[in-house]
DNA sequence: ATGAAAGCGCTAACAG
DNA sequence: CTGTTAGCGCTTTCAT
């Protein structure tokens, strides 16, 4: 067995509360005292029993997140958000990434629910009645890219809308009216909003409204380079392309390759997100930067920030339009 | 207070010792006993406090993983082969992702203490002798992509050399003669194993032995496209490159194009790590191809199996090369 | 300023 | 088969 605070007061000829007051700063104890429970700390080795001290103050300083499966970029950027945000705040990150289905989804958070003060998800399929029903009403939850919850839990997401009109906006000043759209998975609200943006600024710009150019996409490499087929297809094709992730462009990129033509002459094209590949493609993307890392730091202050808990609210995250080659212009950067 | 043990019992009209039997599974329990048991904590929507468990049991079933600020993709791939194989044990995963320095380090550590049952840690720079003290020697402890501890943890890395061979011999095959190196971080342990690899090669297949053919890299996109440059002012230039990574070799790519030459046709290239882009790239890239998923998974699976706790062993994961065109092979898929 | 003592919620002997 | 009881290691009144 390890040292415990027994041991430490002892070698300090003390009681334990005197170490519990040393050692949490707290309260008032002489110098001379202090000192010596230090150095008896030391001089043991000893290191408080972290399980102990939570069931004793009914706290974990742990939250849990729940993440899909995801991109890897976005995966490990919105991670580094949380974990920073968190380890200011002298909190523990336990995470589950992989699940699938809804039965062991409801498992994992199960489990989670016993050790953790509050919980992040990001799910694009979530059941918010399942999820109210799962979890006691005192617990925070933050929900990441989804409407579902609006109206009860506290949700944030990226300003997609706003993101996938610019895109469309600017294919437009480079002339372009017969503009298509590469949708992500239909399921993934993301997906629906840049849907909705593109929808939206075709509208207002007046170009060429043809529900043929609405192509469906998963967020895949594949799917980008599998779109370019059902494109080249189209009469009359069209001239420009807003795809709705850069994973997809970057398929786009390699199907038009492929396929014998160029981006941007044959098809000029936007993608989102700004991966940190976007920058490195040939010819480098324009795309509409979200700021993930920005979105897990956020998240978790939402998240820590106990006045607000379980406030119904969403916030949503500007992005940014950056102008490199693929879209026609010369670069920004 | 949420409900306890004791609100079952009564509930039930037991003790709490058999709600206890009931909820382990363990024991023998009368079948009616059991089922009012079940009901009646069913009925109170009793959670046990995992809290309180922990600190009786002294078990957390909790590992703590420790990676730094690493490629996106790869992150997001051992981080789910890790958790993955945590919760086929039922176990859970503590994360800390962002933290630079060595101080960091040691109270990112020292705060897990008390929390987790075994570490997984990737840490390029790890000091294994501040590691040993600063760790209980009963804690079981797996190191990633190090050698650094192979005398004293378990230690987990790919099988760097003899991909990196394969990939120059590749090369060689191809009929290069002269063939350089883009290497990752020198203090980055998969880099230094890549160039030991690569040297190895060159020996070997009596290729151009000259050190100006090491170009130092850092494992970045940016890092690749700026090495082009020194490349080609190298006399006679290199009609080949390995580069340490896929991502670098992404923007060697790109450094390529905007010198207005032609992989493979000026600059024949091979990456390593089979990122996901590396097969969408233009030319799609030949690389060596890293099982990242299945590190994690087996980085856990040591951790968990404790009858090997803390066996120094060193083992390796089989890398493979997978042809495609920037070598210029016509490619295998 | 310090100590004694009462639990936090649970499991595991030990009895019966 | 079930109940009683003693803690796991710590924090926190309540005394002194």
């Amino acid at each position: 067995m390890s040292t415990t605070i027994r041991d430490v007061a002892e070698e300090a000829d003390v009681s334990v509360a005197t170490v519990s007051r040393v050692l949490n700063g707290s309260d008032s104890v002489r110098a001379e005292t202090k000192e010596r429970v230090l150095k008896a700390a030391q001089a043991l080795d000893y290191l408080p029993n972290e399980t102990a001290r939570n069931l004793r103050t009914q706290k974990t300083r742990t939250v849990g997140v729940l993440l899909p499966n995801m991109h890897g970029e976005f995966f490990a950027q919105i991670t580094r958000g949380l974990d920073q945000r968190a380890k200011e705040d002298g909190h523990h990150v336990l995470v589950s990434n992989s699940h699938t289905d809804e039965t062991e989804a409801e498992s994992v958070i199960r489990s989670l629910l016993g050790r953790v003060e509050g919980l992040i998800i990001l799910w694009p399929r979530l059941d918010i009645g399942f999820l109210e029903d799962l979890v006691p009403d005192s617990l925070p939850i933050v929900l990441l890219s989804t409407s579902a919850g609006a109206s009860h839990f506290q949700t944030l997401s990226f300003e997609n809308r706003a993101g996938a009109y610019a895109a469309v906006e600017h294919l437009a000043e480079h002339g372009h009216e017969r503009v298509a759209i590469l949708t992500g998975d239909p399921v993934n609200y993301d997906a629906q909003m840049r849907l909705a943006g593109y929808r939206e600024a075709v509208q207002d710009l007046g170009l060429d409204d043809d529900s043929s150019l609405e192509i469906e996409g998963d967020f895949t490499q594949e799917s980008g380079r599998s779109a370019v087929e059902k494109l080249l297809s189209l009469t009359p094709s069209p001239t420009a392309l807003f795809a709705s992730n850069d994973s997809m462009a970057l398929g786009v990129l390699r199907g038009v390759h492929e396929a014998g033509l160029q981006v941007p002459e044959d098809l000029a094209l936007v993608g989102f997100d700004d991966i940190p590949t976007a920058r490195f493609a040939t010819p480098s993307l324009t795309t509409v930067r979200t700021p993930t890392l920005e979105l897990g730091r956020r998240a978790m202050d939402a998240l820590l920030d106990a006045s607000a808990s379980n406030q119904p609210t969403h916030r949503t995250l500007d992005t940014q339009l950056v102008r490199r080659e693929s879209c026609g212009c010369s670069s920004d950067e």
